[in-house]
DNA sequence: AAGTGGTCTAGACCACTGA
DNA sequence: CAGTGGTCTAGACCACTTG
């Protein structure tokens, strides 16, 4: 028999998954109740419970009060994606940073008036294999603000420094992905041709009142780089 | 003054919550020990301990064995997708249900000899606007199975198709997502030219030894329906 | 009425960090 | 060393479901 190492709580908590995985439980199924579990590992309920919200926390069995625990349905449409600024092993190239006069999209993305101005930072993404993507992001041009400008030069990941920007830390990012055909310029910078469509993702950072306090986008080349999400159990 | 309603651990939770969320602690700032919480509140520790859990599950702030409770620096790089099988209001017109000798893309990705037949479902999505999306599934054929052809014909969610095929309800989903023209067929079926780039959603199905069970690959039009997906704390 | 999960108490021992 | 979080105990009362 393997050895059963660690807490009492994470002992159960794995002897329930696994009977769990194995499929001797299936959506639907009625668990044994906290004081059956409790007796049969000689322990309390307060540490059951804890072996349980786990199993709750994940998705696979839900507490049904009065009643007891049930497995769940687990749902696969809800999706985890990550995306990192800084490409894992993409060597980043800077290109530029600049304040200028914001565009009118850019302009709408911040509800600025018209002449106002915006920094912006873009940057071209290469990977051995050539160039990969190409970046811009904006920032709303506060004057004197020294401490922006100084740590853009370094290699702060975006969301750092739209955090110095809002009294809090309580900000959220929305995620917009699309086929497009690149501009002419991006198209350009990227090495291929403003026929072949690429993916545009783009980010926008929003304050608690919903306020939009950065923006970025990025261009992916179709032939490089996929975005990838997963859901349910991986292991 | 607003009612204190709930729990004793909820009214823990949502002070310490408005702290945060008013900019009263920053990230790597320390909170009061689970001991001094007890005594403020009255309460003791398990209670208290709760409390900070949820904040902890929501990543807000993390514990130091030994030392104490501190605020997090939050992340921005692990965004939630949604991505439902039936678009909210798309009407789903059924196209085609047939069963075909695999192309040898689809082999690959079910890892099937030369001549294995699958079972194909595609349809097209429409909405008020117009074709939306075209949407191609592919399962691979059993012979003798006849609940899933009965099934099918009915609207189940393909996840759950997928999900009798698997002793366990224990699979995961890995999406991925690009941007790419469509094949002239797609193109026509969508009303768009070829030329018009479209947003590629593959997902794949896998069971716990990480062979592929289900398939499904969905054409969106660029100028309908973007992806969304969003990190933080939104409201 | 008996059983269930949800909440809460008032202790306990442990391993760990810091002064 | 005193203080911290991590785990655990053996009770308790409540609202809820079911027979």
């Amino acid at each position: 028999m393997g050895q059963e190492l660690g807490p009492v709580y994470l002992r159960i908590y794995r002897a329930l998954k696994t009977e769990l995985q194995q499929g001797d439980k299936k959506p639907g199924d009625e668990l044994p109740s906290e004081n059956a579990l409790a007796a049969q590992y000689s322990t309390t309920r307060m540490t059951v419970r804890k072996s349980l919200q786990l199993l709750e926390r994940e998705g696979l069995i839900h507490a049904w009060p009065g009643k007891g625990y049930y497995v769940s349905q687990p749902s696969h449409d809800m999706f985890r994606l990550e995306f990192r600024e800084d490409a894992a092993q993409g060597a980043a190239s800077f290109k530029s940073i600049d304040v200028i006069r914001a565009p009118e999209d850019i302009r709408d993305i911040f509800s600025l008036r018209p002449g106002s101005r915006v920094i912006e930072i873009c940057r071209l993404i290469s990977e051995d294999s050539g160039r990969v993507a190409y970046d811009m992001k904006y920032l709303p041009y506060i004057k004197g603000n020294p401490l922006i400008e100084q740590e853009i030069n370094f290699f702060v990941p975006f969301p750092d420094i739209v955090s110095r920007m809002v009294p809090t830390f309580f900000f959220y990012t929305r995620m917009e992905i699309e086929a497009a055909l690149p501009p002419e310029q991006v198209a350009f910078r990227l090495g291929c041709v403003p026929a072949d469509p690429v993916l545009v993702i783009s980010r926008y950072f929003m304050d608690q009142k919903d306020a939009c306090i950065g923006y970025g986008r990025r261009y992916l080349r179709k032939d490089h780089e996929k975005l990838v999400a997963y859901s349910g159990y991986r292991e």
